[in-house]
DNA sequence: TAGTAAAGTTAAGCATACTTAAATTATTTA
DNA sequence: TAAATAATTTAAGTATGCTTAACTTTACTA
């Protein structure tokens, strides 16, 4: 059985492998997590012997599709989560992420699936993040770009936001930044890799972190 | 600070020490809980310790206030939990006993004070199990009386039900128990402890276990 | 390609929450 | 009231999931 523990590390493998290609290092999953190489060392190799991750020592972690399955699980879970907490009890959507990051973990798959159906079947969170149906598809294909990586003078909408920071996503608020929120790039400073943009006709400076957790479509108009 | 563990332990104590009077042993604990004496023993060392409870050796276990804080928080966000599983998203009254009881170590006081609202302050749970308020303090006096102990020929009406076991739920639905039911006793087996009584015109013999897991309330008319 | 820095692993140790087995205390009962 | 029995506690050991410190492997650089 897969532990709290364990599903984290598995939802964590699972997230960074999609950002960082194929195997992800231990170094890397130990910043994420916020535990030592050591730990991970520890965790991976039971995660190896019980079939949910393929390690080899040096060589970091690859997720195999049992782990896999419980990683979207555990999403599914999380988002589905957060979506009730936002439009069900009216929270603040940069104040979800802890509150689904502890439920996550005590939820049957068939309490989920009737909150599911009472939030009739969503396809995305309140960050704009897909969620998993029953069987771990997504019900939503996500094309859209790294605010960091779109070009100047093009309008754009916002399509997701990583929630990790409750205090970004009050800053996103404060400034009027929400989901399908039109902005244009005005210009990129690569000094600071910052980029300045246009929301409601006013101009916005953003800091290299905030344009590395906003995602982006190019917009029709 | 007091770990999912220990929120069971002093849970467990808190309504124990209710049936059982004001010191409870470590048998008894032990049986309530499924695990070892030795497991008692050393757990009542540590919450002793902390303030939780007063535990002297071969005396067993009285709850102190800072420990019953702890246990009527748990039991709020149970009932609470238990409520909005079936209002909200139509579980049976046999179902929510384990969701609650999984849910319960992992909701913060902000999102039980939210779900409290969302359901309106509700006094009882689905089993008629009174809900503390934010402060801990119970919206409704119990005033009913154990099935066991109630009198042969007399009308009563059903005002709380156990709920630990999901089995033992069903058959009571199965019968048409349910709360607010009108039920009349019509004699009490000796030999065996059961009851015979009148539900919806049709009679019906209630077990040892059964009797001891009903509360009623002698009926006005 | 050797030397060094960075990355990763192993070893030993700790806290929690259990277990079984042995020892101790309390309670019956004869 | 003393022996037998029941209840309880202590001791030693286990699994999980971490830590720090020491060591090993890999990657970089000169």
């Amino acid at each position: 059985m897969a532990t709290i523990s364990k599903e984290n590390y598995l939802k964590a493998i699972y997230l960074l492998t999609r950002e960082n290609g194929n195997r992800i290092s231990t170094s890397v999953l130990a910043n994420d997590l916020c535990v030592t190489n050591a730990a991970i060392s520890d965790m991976a190799n039971k995660l190896s012997k019980q079939g949910f991750v393929e390690y080899k020592k040096y060589k970091g972690i690859k997720i195999l599709s049992k782990g896999k399955k419980i990683a979207v699980d555990i999403l599914r879970k999380h988002r589905i989560w957060e979506l009730f907490l936002v439009e069900t009890l009216g929270y603040d959507w940069g104040d979800v992420h802890l509150e689904a990051e502890k439920l996550e973990h005590c939820t049957t798959n068939n309490l989920i699936d009737r909150i599911d159906e009472y939030l009739n079947f969503p396809a995305a969170d309140p960050h704009g993040a897909p969620i998993p149906n029953k069987e771990g598809n997504y019900r939503i294909q996500t094309d859209d770009t790294i605010m960091s990586e779109c070009e100047i003078g093009k309008n754009y909408t916002v399509t997701r936001v990583n929630d990790r920071n409750s205090d970004l996503m009050n800053y996103l608020s404060q400034i009027k930044i929400s989901l399908n929120k039109e902005i244009k790039i005005i210009d990129k400073l690569n000094f600071d890799n910052s980029i300045i943009v246009e929301i409601d006709g006013i101009n916005h400076s953003l800091s290299e972190i905030l344009v590395n957790n906003i995602y982006l479509k190019e917009s029709k108009k």
